[in-house]
This record gives structure tokens, C-alpha cells and sequence, in this order.
DNA sequence: ATTATCTATAGATCTATAGATAATGC
DNA sequence: ATTATCTATAGATCTATAGATAATGC
């Protein structure tokens, strides 16, 4: 092999992990291969060796973001609480750079146009995200689940319309808003 | 001229209404003025005497979606209050629809990435929704306008998820977990 | 004569494939 | 000999432009 052993899935991981912050930010078909591959050091045709389509690097990339989510939700989770992850997650650091944050936020709409199999594996990652969550809110509501799930699309929905506004000022208050509604959806605030 | 007076008004009408269910449907990034303007039975090359450029189509693509939401929200508002917004805008019915449903649903993220007139035209259009739903809503808060935005934002995240998760039972059950929220955030529920 | 639309095309980019190259392990 | 990557390219599609066409109003 021209390179060691091992070299074939470390270009594998970077392109999966390049893909996934490019996705985010930039969006899935607005995204070419070429440029990803570019980011990745490497050429256009080294990308099928690796992939057998776009929509099988979809699936990687979104599994692998939503990975990521995952343990950084327990981290914040365990330090804070909910409350914290509101916080983390309303943030303005968090607003203005999609590409490194909730790969939800970013690509919900697209992920709906995937076919299944990118849906099956965001709904998996979906569910292990709100279950973390359920853990930590709505102690006394009878579906903890689904409150997880509501005040999950609260946080993500306010973070798209604080991204979409063209006013700073309206972008904040956005902001503020919506970490209200969470608190109050998950129990912190009653 | 080829056609009677009013005839060019009439294509570049619709064109823009093509243009909105398409983008709404299929994604912005993901939708080629060729597949618009053939849909609206014309060639590419007759685009360019009616828009500028695509990003111009955006613009007027958002502003016609969302004025015609305006229009149906003022109606289900004086109808059945916000009760009946939660109900019709988290029905099975929108979330199979999402060409004919609520831009900011289908497009949140995509109008983020755009540039700064088509994210003003939005959020002009933005503001008038939810003011119409501020008078509707949180009638003994402090802020109306921010729980309004919220419950927006929960209506919105919840349609997202609803649409991408593969399992039609855990779809269902995200809509109801945020109807319950957005009932609870309303104050439909205190 | 005017003008809404059409035909034709430029030039860039897209996903995907085929075959060549070169560095390693044997 | 194997194989990770590269070069080169096919074929489709993208946005955008230039000039031709044809039906109307004058």
C-alpha cells in the first residue's frame, strides 16, 4: 500500500468529518463532493473508494455529528443540568457557528428530503439525544419522552429563526425567548 | 407584445408560486430554474426578463409563501383561536404537505445561508406572523411578542422532526408532544 | 415597432467511473 | 502484488446571456 496501515480509514474519518461541518454549514446539496474531498487534501476520484454515493456520506456525516451531540450533551448534562444546556445551547457562540453545532438546527429540512436510510439513522441518534434529555426534565409529567422531544424542538427551532433574522437585536431576543419556553417546557422554571 | 396586456405580470405571478411550492417541497438549493420555469410552461432563457438572478426568486418565493400564511393564520386565528393554530399547523395533513405548508418550516435553515435581502424579506414576514399571534396569546405575560416567537418555534421544531424521523408512529407522537407544548407555552393550558 | 418568450449556448459545476500511478508489504 | 490515491473524463445539470422569433398594438 502507499501508505501505512490504518491510513485508508484515518482519510475516511476526515472526510466524514469535514463533510459534516461543510453540511451544517453550508447545507447538504449545496455542498459538492469535489469541495469536501478538496478539504480533505485528497482528489475527486479518491472519494468512491471510501463512498458508494453522496447519500451514503450523508448518513455518515449526520451520524457522526449527531455522535458528537451526544457526548457533549451528557458532559453538560452531568456539569449543569438542563438549565445548562439550554444556556449552551441558546448561546450566541452556538448561533453563529453552525458548522460545529446541532446538526438538527442545521439540517432538519434536508434530512426530511434523504431517503430512509439517512432518516433511520437520524431518528436513531434523535431518540438517544432525547432519551439523555427525558432523564434530566419533566419530573412529574407522565411522558417525559415526549416533553424531551417538544423542548428539544423548541431549542432547535429557536436557533434556526435566531440564525434566519437579519436583525442582531431580534436574533437575541429570539434567543431569550425561546430559553424561557425551554425552562418552562422541561420543569426548571414552574 | 406576444400576449394581451398583463400577460408577463400573469407568467412572472407564476413563476414565483411554482417557485414557492418547489422550493418548499424539494429545497432551495436542491431546485434548478430550469425544472420552475418548465413547470410554469416556459423556457430558461424567458427567467431573466422577469428576475435578476435566482437569488431575486428566493426573495419574492418567500414573501409570497409566507403572506399567504399570514392570510390562512389570520383566518384559523379568528375561526378557533390558537387552539385551532396548533391543531391544523401540527395536523398529519401539514407535515405530509410541506410544498403548500409554512416556508419556515420547509426552508428555516437554507433562508439562514442566504444573503441579507432575502433573510430582511424574511424576517419582515416573520415579525407580521407572529405579532398576529401575539394577540392571541400569553395573555397575562409580561412579553407577548416572546411567546409568540416561541411557540413558533415550537410549532416549527416539532414539524421538522415530525417530517424527518423514519417511523410514522414516532412521528405521530411528536406531534402530539408538541402540541402539548405549544398549548402549555400559549397559555391555551395553564 | 414593441416585447414576451424561445433557441442556442457559454462556462462552471455536479456525481460518478475507468484506468494509471506509486509506495508499501511480501 | 497489492492498494490508496490520482488523473482524466463522461454525461448531466447549473446559472446566466445573446440574439432570433412571432404575435400584438400602433
Amino acid at each position: 500500500m502507499r501508505y501505512g496501515k490504518g491510513h485508508k480509514d484515518a482519510s475516511r474519518q476526515r472526510i466524514i468529518e469535514i463533510a459534516a461541518e461543510r453540511f451544517r454549514s453550508d447545507g447538504i446539496a449545496a455542498t459538492g463532493l469535489a469541495r469536501v474531498m478538496s478539504d480533505a487534501g485528497l482528489t475527486n476520484g479518491a472519494f468512491y473508494p471510501h463512498f458508494k454515493s453522496k447519500a451514503a456520506l450523508i448518513g455518515e456525516s449526520v451520524a457522526s455529528a449527531m455522535e458528537q451531540q451526544s457526548s457533549q450533551l451528557e458532559e453538560v448534562l452531568a456539569a449543569g443540568g438542563v438549565e445548562a444546556v439550554i444556556a449552551a445551547y441558546l448561546s450566541p457562540e452556538h448561533r453563529d457557528h453552525p458548522g460545529m453545532g446541532c446538526a438538527s438546527a442545521a439540517l432538519l429540512p434536508e434530512v426530511g428530503r434523504e431517503g430512509v436510510d439517512t432518516r433511520q439513522v437520524y431518528t436513531e441518534h434523535l431518540l438517544a439525544l432525547v432519551r439523555q434529555l427525558a432523564a434530566h426534565v419533566g419530573t412529574e409529567a407522565v411522558d417525559r419522552e415526549g416533553v424531551a422531544l417538544a423542548t428539544f424542538a423548541t431549542l432547535m427551532g429557536t436557533l434556526q429563526m435566531a440564525r434566519a433574522v437579519s436583525d442582531p437585536h431580534l436574533s437575541d431576543r429570539i434567543l431569550k425567548a425561546g430559553a424561557d419556553a425551554a425552562r418552562r417546557l422541561s420543569g426548571s422554571v414552574v
